[in-house]
DNA sequence: TTTTATTTGCGTATTTCTTACGCATTGCAC
DNA sequence: GTGCAATGCGTAAGAAATACGCAAATAAAA
C-alpha cells in the first residue's frame, strides 16, 4: 500500500452500536442528539470514529461510555457498512454492533458535554436518524431475531434472575408473533437454560411466578 | 471528528476473501504470494486496501480480480479483524468476506504483476500466512460450518448441477464428520432444495446418480 | 360476596423431524 | 462368476415441536 497515493488517504472508522432493552414487553433502542456537526441536533446512534491506535471493540466501548455513561458492554458485529458515501465529510466504514441489556441495571443514562440528549425510543417509534443509522437499526432487529432462540444474546437482559413469563414477552415482541405460553415454558425448561431460584415473584394483577436465573 | 486530530490519521481498510472449493471431497482455500512489503514471498488471503472512494464490496471484487483474475463473487462478510497492531506499518482494520465456489468454473487462475503466484491450499496444508490471515481462514472455516445447513453459501458450488453423492461428500468436509448417506439423502429432499433435472450422471467406479440443481 | 377474566403452571395427545438401519440394484475389481 | 462399495428406496423407533385441556391464583367487575 502506498501511503501517498491520495486514494487511500481520508478514510476514518466509525464504529456504531445498537442497545437494546426491553421494557414492559417493548423493545427499545438508546439514543443521543447530536450537538457537533454534521447531523447537529439530530438523533443517531452511539458511537463514533475510532483512534488509529484503538481496538474497534475498545472504540465502542469508549463511545458508549463517553456519550452515554454506560460501561463495558460485550456486543457483537452484526453488519459492516461499506458504502464511501455513507458519511458526508469524508469516507467513514461503519461497523454495527449489536447487544441486549437490563436497563434497569443501569444507574442512569448521562447526557455528557458530546451529546444534547440521551435516551432509549421505543422500536416502532424511532425518529429519523443520522447518517444510515435507520438502516443498522432494521438490520440489527432482523439480527435479534435470528439469535434471540440460539442463546447468549439475552443473558445479560435479566442479572437478577427473570420469571418465564418475562421472557415470554421478550421473545414474543423481539419475533413479533404470539408464542404459545404453555409450549415456550416447556421449551425454555428443556433446553436446560434455565436455574430454578427458589425464590418467587408477584406482580400486581398477576399469580405469582418463579424466578429463575439464565445460565 | 477533528481531522487535524492525530489521532485519526494513517488509517486504512483491508479486504480479505476466504475464497473455499471442493475438489474430489477435499475443502481447498484460494492463497497468493505476496511481492511486495509487507510480508514478501509469504502466502496470504487475496485482498488489499480499499479506496477512499470505493465501497468495500466492491474493493473485495476489485482485489480479488487483480490478484487472480476471478470476478464477480458475492461473498458476505463474516468478521471484522479490529486489533490495531494487525498490519505492521499503520492500521489497518480487517474485514473478512467468505465465498464458496466452484473451482472448474474459472478458466484460470491469473498470477499478475501484483502476486508471484496463485493457487489453492488443501485446509489441512495452510501455510504461516502473511498478517492475521490463518486466523481468518480458520474463523471462515466456522463460520461455514454453522451456515452450511441453513443454505445459500453452497449455491454458487455447482452451477452446473449436483448429484446427491457429491452434496453428500461436500457437506462431511466441511462439518467433518460422516453422515448417515442415506439419512443425508432424505433431508436433502425433504428441505425442497433440489430440482429434478432428469438427468443422470455416471461417474467411473460408481452407480450412476441423479443430476439435481439447487435452488 | 359471587362471578368473570386473566395468568401461571402442569399434563397429554398429535404431528413432524431426526436417527438408525435393512435391503435391492448397479457397476467395478478380481 | 464372486466380492465389494455406491446409489437409492423403505421402514421403525426416538426426539422435538405443536396443539390444546385444565386446575389454582389473583384481581377486577357484577
Amino acid at each position: 500500500m502506498d501511503l501517498s497515493n491520495p486514494l487511500y488517504k481520508n478514510q476514518g472508522i466509525h464504529v456504531n452500536i445498537v442497545l437494546f432493552t426491553v421494557n414492559n414487553g417493548e423493545i427499545d433502542v438508546l439514543l443521543v442528539k447530536r450537538n457537533n456537526q454534521p447531523f447537529v441536533g439530530q438523533w443517531a446512534l452511539p458511537g463514533g470514529a475510532v483512534y488509529n491506535n484503538e481496538d474497534t471493540n475498545d472504540a465502542m466501548n469508549r463511545e458508549l461510555f463517553e456519550k452515554t455513561g454506560i460501561k463495558n458492554i460485550d456486543a457483537k458485529v452484526f453488519s459492516v457498512f461499506g458504502n464511501p458515501n455513507r458519511a458526508p465529510q469524508m469516507r467513514m466504514l461503519g461497523i454495527g454492533y449489536i447487544a441486549v441489556i437490563d436497563k434497569s441495571a443501569i444507574s442512569f443514562i448521562r447526557k455528557s458535554q458530546k451529546t444534547d440528549d440521551a435516551d432509549w425510543f421505543n422500536i416502532d417509534e424511532i425518529p429519523q436518524l443520522a447518517y444510515d443509522h435507520n438502516e443498522m437499526v432494521s438490520k440489527a432487529l432482523e439480527y435479534l431475531k435470528q439469535q434471540v432462540w440460539q442463546g447468549g444474546i439475552l443473558k445479560t437482559l435479566f442479572p437478577n434472575g427473570v420469571t418465564i413469563p418475562e421472557l415470554y414477552e421478550v421473545y414474543s415482541k423481539i419475533l413479533g408473533q404470539n408464542l404459545d405460553r404453555r409450549n415456550f415454558r416447556k421449551k425454555l425448561l428443556n433446553d436446560n437454560i434455565l436455574q430454578d431460584t427458589e425464590q418467587v415473584v408477584k406482580y400486581k394483577g398477576k399469580k405469582s411466578s418463579k424466578i429463575y436465573k439464565i445460565i
